[in-house]
RNA sequence: GCCAAAGUAGUUCAGUGGCAGAACAGUCGCUUCGUAAGCGAUAAACGUGGGUUCGAUUCCCGCCUUUGGCUCCA
């Protein structure tokens, strides 16, 4: 039995000798194995559409059907070079392995193609079902993903043990698709993005913006609880801020400064930390009063490359909650700690259970790219990662992956389509407290540097509302539901006691919308529950009379009739806390 | 930004080198209805700027936007 990755992996060499045999003068990249299939790089001598890939497609099943078996050879530095002529990328694997002193090895498919491969194929290409695959689409990538390289044409292809399997995985894309949050949040009304406003703007109608509300609102009352407090600062700043704290030299996605006669350049924030930095120091700060702890909601600006913008998951106009601790370096662990209690009861709320964590550390063996004291980069990257592991979170370590100026958590997740999106990070930082010379006074009276961490539990507004709307599937949970409940008057005769009812649930502070059009019960139901809304309050002459309403739960049907305050306790039940 | 594909009513989708078609949503009537689509009428679109052509929504080129990737990132 050959595994998938065996068969994934063949597949891959398939498709190089398809598209040789197709145009012979193409040069090639390399061909890995990837979740639920595989994909290959060529540089292609000229440019290919979707439409060719049925024919390469037929191609590959032909080469299955002729039984080639997948054979192994050693081979020496100069044997490599000579069997891979005028193929100038797998020359420079060559090279590069020879440097590395990895040992070199070629795989041959039957006789028709040959790869430097270091192995994994299936024996013989019958070992492949021909109807478990299907070449989905090309797109281009960069040469060892470098932008300073030339950019090949990738082929990716689907690859499973059998054609069920492999339409089981189409379909479930399919309805995964359902979900995507740009779909939804046009059908349940939620926001937009507009030609006239700017891409990576997106407007929120009042629906999304009731959810923006909820969501943030939610947030603020949490952190409040947890012992942060609010602080306020402005969209704009002059550059002089952004020299302070390294942006200007360093980050590339802020917009261009706006010119004026004669003042100074004043820049639109693509980040908020030196705000928080600037407020902390305009005063002094004792040892006793550490950790200072602020947060702080509002929209920063990037310019994000183009080709990069999707939906909300990735947009120009970027809300975070932005939280910054200010605190002694023997109170690490234990902000940390908060933090990451502060993160747990959020997802617990919001029903994330899929994300993982990634840890990102220093790497030793280079220790020019990091500042700060070893001693106390080991002691942090230990206390994160235990940390993490005590709340048996999925994560991995990414040795080399911290900033210059700490480690970090990310929380990563995935959308419907299976992209990953950091939400959640917290950062520790060494480096911006040193530019911004944030200190404290130590019980001698002396001046000591403190470390500032940086968190966000959203992330960005924008991002947490696409991952949550696919995550939910636009069903929200009553507390979190734009519109919580619907009522609909059976006819017109109920029109006045559906009045009543709608002014007692407003009162009683529920997200309540009325339907009274002239349409069939069984229509606005329909409608309704298209919507999502988690209630429909239906009222006729029976509920006229016994002074009642009719709840139908979203999904689950009539509840049946009761007294509208029994109905408002029921939906109180679930406020946010 | 780069590679590739796509852009037709509000939405989903037809279609054509010679007056642009449907369904749903909208509007106006009729109907007053008991838990997922009542009936009829009506308005509404070829992303944008050039080019080819007697004539372009259709063919060609640029731009914009979107989608899928690459790099970057919350």
């Amino acid at each position: 039995m050959s595994s998938l990755e065996e068969i994934r992996h063949s597949l891959a060499h398939l498709l190089a000798a398809a598209v040789l045999k197709k145009y012979p003068k193409t040069k090639l990249g390399i061909g890995p194995v990837i979740e639920n299939g595989f994909y290959y790089d060529f540089l292609l001598p000229q440019s290919i559409s979707d439409a060719d890939l049925p024919e390469l497609e037929k191609e590959m099943r032909r080469l299955i059907h002729l039984g080639l078996d997948f054979k192994g050879e050693k081979l020496t530095p100069i044997k490599a070079k000579k069997m891979f002529r005028g193929q100038p990328f797998k020359q420079e694997l060559i090279k590069e392995f020879v440097k590395e002193k990895k040992s070199l090895t070629a795989y041959h498919t039957g006789d028709i193609f040959t790869d430097l491969c270091r192995g994994g194929h299936v024996k013989n290409t019958k070992k492949i079902n021909p109807e478990g695959f299907k070449l989905t689409h090309l797109a281009g990538a960069y040469w060892k993903g470098s932008e300073k390289n030339p950019m090949l044409t990738r082929i990716y292809g689907l690859a499973f043990a059998d054609k069920k399997t492999l339409e089981d995985h189409l379909r479930m894309m399919e309805e995964a698709k359902k979900r995507d949050h740009r779909k939804l949040g046009k059908e349940l009304q939620l926001f937009e993005i507009v030609d006239e406003v700017g891409p990576g703007l997106p407007l929120f109608y009042p629906k999304g913006a009731i959810l923006r509300r909820l969501v943030e609102n939610y947030i603020t009352e949490l952190q409040e609880r947890h012992g942060y407090l609010p602080i306020w600062v402005p969209h704009i700043t002059k550059g002089e801020l952004y020299k302070i704290s390294g942006h200007l030299d360093k980050y590339d996605a802020m917009y261009p400064p706006m010119k004026l006669k004669d003042e100074a350049d004043y820049y639109l924030k693509p980040m908020s930390c030196p705000h928080f930095m600037m407020l902390y120091k305009s005063l002094p700060h004792s040892y006793k009063e550490l950790p200072v702890r602020w947060t702080y909601t509002g929209t920063v600006y990037r310019h994000e490359k183009s080709g990069e913008l999707s939906g909300l998951t990735r947009v120009r106009s970027i809300s975070q909650d932005d939280c910054h601790v200010f605190a002694r370096p023997d109170q690490i662990e234990q902000e940390i700690n908060l933090l990451l209690d502060t993160i747990e009861e959020v997802y617990k709320k919001f029903g994330f259970n899929d994300f993982w964590v990634r840890i990102s550390t220093h790497d030793p063996k280079n220790k020019s790219k990091y500042i700060g004291d070893e001693k106390v980069w080991q002691k942090s990257e230990e206390a994160l990662t235990h940390l993490i592991q005590k709340r048996g979170w999925k994560h991995e370590i990414g040795v080399g992956e911290a900033a210059f100026y700490g480690p970090k958590l990310d929380f990563i997740f995935k959308d419907v389509i299976g992209r990953e999106w950091q939400l959640s990070t917290i950062q520790l930082d060494m480096n911006l407290p040193k530019r911004f010379e944030l200190e404290y006074t130590d019980a001698e009276g002396k001046k000591r540097q403190l470390v500032v961490i940086h968190r966000a539990i959203l992330g960005s507004t924008e991002r947490f509302l696409g991952i949550l709307i696919e995550h939910l599937g636009g069903a929200f949970p009553a507390w979190l539901a734009p519109v919580q409940a619907i009522i609909l008057p059976i006819s017109e005769k109920q029109k006045d006691y559906a009045d009543k009812i709608f002014i007692q649930l407003k009162n009683a502070g529920i997200r309540t919308e009325l339907n009274d059009a002239n349409e069939s019960l069984g229509k606005r139901i329909r409608q309704a529950e298209m919507e999502k809304i988690p209630y429909i309050i239906v009222v006729g002459a029976d509920e006229e009379t016994n002074k009642t309403v009719s709840v139908r739960e979203r999904q689950k049907g009539n509840l049946g009739a009761m007294i509208p305050e029994k109905f408002i306790e029921e939906i109180n039940k679930q406020a946010p806390r």
